[in-house]
DNA sequence: CCGTGTGAAGTTCTTCACAGCC
DNA sequence: GGCTGTGAAGAACTTCACACGG
């Protein structure tokens, strides 16, 4: 199987076997099967073997997957096995954990220019970035090769800010900010909000509700 | 159509839904028909008529939807028509700014507890709130009636810090560490991990750069 | 013999198309 | 006339079941 559509939920899903198997090889686990590594995500182990031939033929029949080749085959697949480069819009409380966030390197990213539109702030150096006006963001990314935006900015200074990536041609954007944002096609977005999950929870607690609470089943 | 089994996609359409129409409510508008709130969120108007036909009987044929009702019953569907009480743990750089954040109530919950296992912080009042030892926390939380338990701590503490939570009878978990945890099946667990957006994107940005970026064919 | 890789079956979710109602 | 609500059709994703190969 090679070079099908691939769902957007196996993107997902793999990220989450990345970081899984990460921990199991810090524990010194060397080589794992489907079902085992489908537990520890608490998959289904044939999603895990067909999101995994979308890519390649990774495992060894008989055996299972060799640990160590398997992340690796996986950043290659997510595009992880090389550092993006980024630039961030927004430098409010959200904007500033985030440029002194220490994870993003092993995780493929490195945050390269940091804009904010307030005077106070442009000027100001954070995490040995300092920070622009997004005015000149243009100018000021040419060189930087950036391939993704992160957009920290409150609701009302999204779209602004998305404006100001698309027309640096930064080709993708993280939007941190509670704003849907239009861009042209060729664009991607991404879009953050824990408040998403958190609404999951509360239906999931109201439909409880109505059935009542039994205790697991094992 | 009532009470069947809803889509989890469905969910957080809704909040998305939400967040625009809230947004359009702040700039005067009433009325609204399933086209035009779908051209704002990007998906298809069967989409919302079907995603808001599970939970009623919402809009006017021939008219569409009146806000500020539609605002409402959206609302109650997801259940944040009333303020759900938390708990947070780990106070480090994340715990910290989500307890200092204000946007909580206006969302329908309310931080009311925060938990660290480390001496130093404990005692330490942050947002009005006492830092408080992990240990004690089943009986400092029973009489606070918490739904929803946060997880901020490191990777490696996330499964105890999901424990103590489990014990205390707290019934769903938001998890913003990189660990999976495991609970009872009647414990309701939703992760946070914006690198997952990320991945999406460079998964997108490599697929791209086969295809040629041909522009917006608008 | 065991676990992967994969077509086929099954299930869930999305979109269409139009009846129903204001 | 226009837009919702909804069964039916279609598309997408997941799971099954087994052939294949170490």
């Amino acid at each position: 199987m090679k070079s099908k559509h691939i769902p957007r939920a196996t993107i997902q899903r793999l990220a989450v076997y990345l970081q899984v198997l990460e921990a199991l090889h810090g524990e010194g686990v060397e080589v794992i099967s489907s079902e085992a590594l489908a537990r520890a995500c608490e998959v289904n182990p044939s999603q895990i073997r067909k999101d995994l031939a979308y890519f390649g033929e990774f495992g060894v029949r008989g055996v299972g997957y060799y640990v160590p080749n398997l992340i690796d085959s996986i950043k290659v697949s997510l595009g992880t096995d090389r550092i993006w480069r980024v630039a961030l819009i927004g430098v409010g409380n959200l904007g500033r954990s985030l440029l002194r966030y220490q994870g993003f390197p092993k995780r493929g990213f490195k945050v390269v220019a940091a804009f904010d539109c307030d005077p106070f702030k442009i000027g100001e150096e954070i995490a040995g970035l300092e920070v622009m006006c997004p005015r000149r963001m243009k100018e000021n990314v040419k060189d930087l090769s950036i391939e993704i935006g992160i957009i920290t900015t409150p609701t009302d200074r999204a779209q602004r800010a998305a404006n100001y990536l698309v027309e640096s041609n930064i080709p993708s954007i993280l939007n941190f900010s509670a704003a849907r944002i239009h861009v042209p096609n060729h664009v991607h977005v991404e879009y953050v909000d824990f408040f998403h999950h958190l609404y999951a929870l509360t239906f999931k607690l109201n439909a409880g509700e109505f059935q009542g609470h039994d205790s697991s089943p094992n």
